[in-house]
DNA sequence: TACATATTTGAAAGCGCTTTGGAAGCCGTG
DNA sequence: CACGGCTTCCAAAGCGCTTTCAAATATGTA
């Protein structure tokens, strides 16, 4: 069933059928209810390839796969990637994908613009001064950058959460209830999100006059394995923290274990604050203690960056630029006063 | 820079230019070096939607993003994609992915080949008698399936491996070694390779005259904590086990810590095999002690899974609808003479 | 009533490619 | 020389949609 065989159908022309389904304002009532009538009907669906070539449209989104360790298909990027998908479905949009060679993803995404099969790309994992970044620019194809990238003039579209606020924040709220000696369980270094919490919690600890000991941070993937990994090392330290924040729940699930390992009580002896992406399947309040967080939905973000790419490919619509959202500090049991020395 | 174009920049009509292109044989060699080289030297590129609305033919393969807990973007299923992305980047396939609710996968499916957006399906995790197999048969769309699904008729196309055969191999070694007392990690009960495997142990455990204690088995996501968790579970049992099969080296990861932890010397106290899929983050031969594996290299199935869809979708070549690949028995130091009682 | 203005519809021209159905030129053969 | 058969090329007809331009009808105004 095409549009021809529709249109004849109805006794209608193409024109007339075409613009009634693509929502154009000048067909009567009547005949829109019609026409939408008999495509319930008959299942009928447009070709995409046919539109495509019609409009220059594609009808997707691109992005380039990370394959590298640390990053790759961890629970984080799942989560976003639901979000992405739960908007785009319901454009009838969709991605295209492509696995890359972590050394190549510069080519990758290039090749991903040139193949003509995406009208947007989408990039994320940004590093400081990520060279995506200039490529992207050349391009002449709108693009969305999850997160930012330090270093580099911030002169592109982006969608960042205010990470180094967040974490400015939740030291704050740990330095007021007497905490002194910090941990930082962190993502990997050369990201540039990790970077940004970083630097949120040494300003933070500065304001006191107090700097934060590399010895008590760790960069690592945001495995939970990870988390108990490094928070059993930390532990052990001479001086032990009295608070510890985590860059992501996950990390935390692990850090958590070894606290309970190390017979402490979390809230008490020991304070922590995880940044909470709302993973579903990890819920800070369902924690034996309940995790204070600092809140940011990245479903929601995969949410507002698909309706952004979508309604500038759609409708050329121009959205703000750059999009800095705020975290919601919540807090839970796992925060308590500082223990006396 | 278009074929009308480029056609008229050499003096030729668009079909020779075409043809040429297309390694069709009825166009002189010279005129096809020079059209060759007129595309090196111009950039070229046809237009993917024409192509795809003068031949019907995408260009790409769809899948349906497992989003649910337990197999969700595990590091197994993106090794797989590493493979399925290789064969397709060689051809200038892509994927069109779409991240599904796991209670509707069917519908997902559905959509996704309705939408017209590519020209296979794949789907993997197959469960027993698994509902999405009548779909994709009503559905007049090559489709290739990942696994099998027990319990329907197997009259579908697919590539596995022989599951069943592997770990009733790997537990006759055990049983050759004079193990009696079997324990095994595997995956989800619900997926088919889970009970394959699981059926393999126990036909093997049958010759033997022996039966496998339920209460030595786990069924769980395929990560490292589960397998630490379990593995701790089953050493705290009264009369624990001398042998251990893991559903995936990720598992075995989690179970030797605890055998460690336990005091237990891995290849010794206790024998371990897992089953390798030679994921790239982690090789069994440089655990402390070596492991031995069953072992099938998942990136090699995405890679032929591609090269099948691909060549259906190209040439209509037809390949073996069922493959079932043998698995490799690899002995290392992790198994050794069961100890005595 | 006559004319201007909305409102609604349609014919036809693409979008950039593939492919069918010839046709031109060349060869060898009888 | 005439003819059939190759080889090599081309004109033109789609593929199924969108969109421009124009026409037809309905509505309002003087």
């Amino acid at each position: 069933m095409n549009l021809k065989q529709l249109s004849q159908m109805l006794g209608l022309s193409q024109t007339t059928v075409s613009r009634a389904l693509n929502g154009y304002p000048e067909v009567n009532r009547e005949t829109r209810e019609r026409v939408l009538k008999a495509v319930r009907e008959t299942g009928y669906r447009p070709n995409k390839a046919a539109q495509r070539l019609a409009t220059g449209k594609a009808g997707s989104i691109g992005l380039v796969m990370p394959t590298s360790p640390g990053n790759s298909s961890d629970v984080h990027f799942s989560e976003f990637l639901t979000g992405l998908g739960e908007e785009a479905l319901r454009h009838d949009f969709h991605f295209v994908l492509t696995p890359a060679d972590p050394n190549d993803e510069v080519g990758a995404l290039k090749r991903l613009a040139a193949s003509g099969n995406v009208d947007a790309l989408f990039v994320n994992y940004m590093r400081g001064h990520d060279p995506r970044l200039e490529m992207l620019k050349t391009l002449s194809m709108p693009f969305l950058v999850h997160g930012r990238s330090i270093g580099s003039e911030p002169d592109y579209p982006y969608l960042d959460i205010d990470n180094e606020a967040a974490f400015y924040d939740a030291t704050k709220l740990l330095l007021q209830l007497g905490h002194r000696r910090f941990a930082l369980l962190n993502g990997p270094i050369y990201l540039d999100f990790a970077i940004r919490r970083k630097n949120g919690v040494e300003a933070a600890l500065a304001v006191w006059g107090l700097a934060l000991d590399e010895a008590r941070v760790s960069h690592t993937a945001m495995t939970d394995e990870q988390g108990l990994f490094e928070m059993e090392r930390i532990l052990q330290l001479e001086q032990r923290p009295t608070a510890v924040l985590c860059s992501s729940t996950v990390l935390a699930l692990g850090a958590v274990r070894a606290i309970n390992q190390a017979k402490l009580k979390l809230g008490e002896d020991i304070s922590l604050i995880a940044h909470d992406d709302v993973l579903t399947l990890l819920k800070p309040e369902s924690f034996t203690v309940p995790l204070t967080t600092t809140r940011s939905s990245l479903r929601a973000a995969g949410i507002r960056i698909a309706e952004r790419l979508i309604g500038e490919i759609k409708h050329s619509e121009t959205f703000p630029a750059q999009e800095l959202w705020k975290t919601e500090l919540i807090v839970r049991a796992s925060t308590g006063v500082a223990p006396a020395d």
